[in-house]
DNA sequence: ATGATTATGTCCGAAAACGGCCAGTTTTTT
DNA sequence: AAAAAACTGGCCGTTTTCGGACATAATCAT
């Protein structure tokens, strides 16, 4: 079972890539607060990220909306519940931490889904930055709310494919 | 890894033997305070047993002082040690409780050793039998204190394979 | 408007409880 | 008087419990 990684340029700043097949397991910032290295006995080879990366550049440049890719997201079955609901968010919405929680239908519980979604162990492909404070505010992001920022004001970007990113 | 099981007639009563190959892991008695039972999902299956058997009729029978045997005995570090260090109190020997804490470099954690002791996956093999309080009482033994006395009465007879158990 | 309250799931650390002990007193028993 | 039981405090690893912290939010009292 070994686990293979690899680094990525991105307009966000370089991405760290990880799983055990072809399945991502983890994309992680290098740098930051809540910072994700590659561990000792991983494997560095790009070879299983082929589809990732390719879908990553096209998601970077505005010419896709929504992935297509196995994932292997490691978690309690709550997290799970959390992190599944959150790819229903369409491209270009945001939601709240309530609504994400009635969405799996625990009312109640947008604290602990606040929770979860910090944990979530692969930000972009599974769309946590598209949940926002019931009051608008943006309350959070393991790549930093920059990042998460960006992140938002790329899919409000109508369709233009522009080369907004510097 | 499937985990094996055979329940097999002893002089002390019905014994559960159990364990993912022919590593034993588990020495139960079906019956009593601290019975143990063959869980969900175990095989029935006495093959891989054969030796553990056999080693077992002999050391009943007052013809075999030591076993030779792959033991997977599962439990924490310190529980290993106290087991480890079980298996070297000679034939016939009773240690107190606090001589074998100060065995494994621990004089004063009597106590807790007592407590690992209780916890033995594999008695009679691993003899936790041979500790008994320092003032000489048995003060306690998952098969039942009787089955206690009995092991330590068999041990005892010089060499004689009598036919002492009824 | 502002603040206290409560509900929610998971993780983490601290604190406490719990034994198959033991040695050193005190009480009870013969 | 001597031996056996009963109490006491200290010891130690494991397990259990409890409280707080979080990327929140709706409600009710000020």
């Amino acid at each position: 079972m070994t686990t293979y990684y690899h680094y990525m340029a991105s307009p966000i700043g370089d991405l760290l890539l990880a799983g055990e097949g072809t399945a991502l397991a983890l994309l992680g910032f290098p740098s930051g607060s809540m910072a994700r290295r590659h561990e000792a006995g991983w494997k560095n080879d790009a070879a299983p990220f082929r589809e990732v990366i390719f879908q990553l550049q096209q998601y970077f440049a505005g010419e896709r909306r929504e992935f297509e890719l196995a994932l292997a997201p490691e978690g309690t079955v709550f997290q799970q519940q959390v992190w599944s609901a959150l790819q229903e968010i369409p491209y270009g919405e945001t939601w709240s931490y309530g609504q994400l929680a009635a969405h799996i239908g625990r009312p109640k519980a947008s604290r602990a889904v606040g929770a979860a979604n910090g944990l979530n162990p692969i930000p972009v492909i599974i769309p946590c930055h598209r949940v926002i404070g019931a009051n608008g505010k943006l309350t959070g992001f393991g790549g930093g709310l920059e990042t998460k920022q960006r992140l938002l004001g790329l899919e409000s970007q109508e369709l233009a494919p522009g080369l907004d990113f510097a």
